[in-house]
DNA sequence: ATGACTACCCGAGGTAGA
């Protein structure tokens, strides 16, 4: 989901219909001051969030507890020319799990510095997990969000338009599979299987009428959680119709 | 059939998304 404020509406009418005790945001695209806390507190949930401008943002909702919020991860990378780190990440425990929500950079081009900093971005994320399942392998715990890379050549409508562009070169993937290497699950693709699932349609040249979408958004679970995934869904409904997000929501159900 | 992106900043048009 991107664009919180421009959202409200859709947002908790979304979450009145699907009833998830936790949600993983990403793309807020407001600071602190500016989130609608309301959305979620009315409805009972807790939220913690992090936004510094129009770019970016992260939030957790959840109504199963949600205790010691943090920023970032373990050497987060910066970007810029005055460097700042951005708001890309947030965790919290939510229910026993450590939940994190997660919007990975986008690279803009395979020669631009931001794909260098996607990459940094992914080695440091997949340290910091590491460290943490190697500490405490039975631990659970969940990456939420935009992954922004497509792992398969199904995870886009046509590997031919993407000759030369980010989310589907090597070094990504790799980045990404690295992450799973940590002694992660990606949980959702064995229960929506493809070819032609996506989770992201382009605003730009009709792409959700024509099917061209590219499969980005994902949950990766550590192994002691990763077995009690019992079903996964994409809400390709909510794609539709005035105001959609240009991502659509991805649930899991967890057997706890 | 047609026209063919959206939201943010701010108050025009640039930036970013992917």
């Amino acid at each position: 989901m991107n664009s919180i404020r421009a959202r409200h509406d859709r947002i908790g009418a979304w979450l009145d219909r699907s009833d998830v005790d936790v949600l993983a945001i990403q793309e807020l695209k407001c600071k602190d001051e500016q989130f609608p806390e309301d959305l979620f507190t009315s409805r009972g949930y807790e939220v913690s969030f992090h936004g510094l401008n129009q770019w970016n943002g992260v939030a957790i909702a959840s109504r199963v507890g949600l205790e010691d919020p943090e920023i970032g991860f373990t050497d987060i990378p910066s970007f810029g020319e005055e460097p700042v780190v951005e708001a890309r990440a947030l965790s919290a425990t939510c229910g026993g799990v450590r939940v994190y929500s997660l919007y990975v950079p986008n690279g803009r081009e395979l020669d631009h510095p931001h794909y260098t900093y996607k990459l940094e971005w992914y080695r440091a994320l997949t340290a910091d997990i590491s460290a943490q399942l190697s500490e405490t392998p039975d631990k659970k715990l969940v990456l939420c969000g935009d992954f922004n890379v497509a792992p398969l050549d199904e995870d886009v409508w046509d590997m031919a338009e993407f000759d030369g562009l980010t989310h589907v070169s090597e070094p990504e993937r790799d980045a990404f599979n690295s992450l799973l290497g940590a002694g992660l699950t990606e949980v959702t693709r064995q229960f929506t299987p493809g070819p032609g699932v996506y989770t992201f349609w382009d605003y730009q040249r009709l792409a959700f009428p024509k099917k061209k979408g590219m499969r980005i958004d994902f949950e990766l679970a550590s192994p002691s959680l990763a077995e009690k995934a019992t079903g996964a869904e994409i809400d390709r409904e909510e794609r539709k119709g005035k105001g959609a997000s240009d991502h659509a929501p991805v649930i899991v159900d967890y057997e706890v």
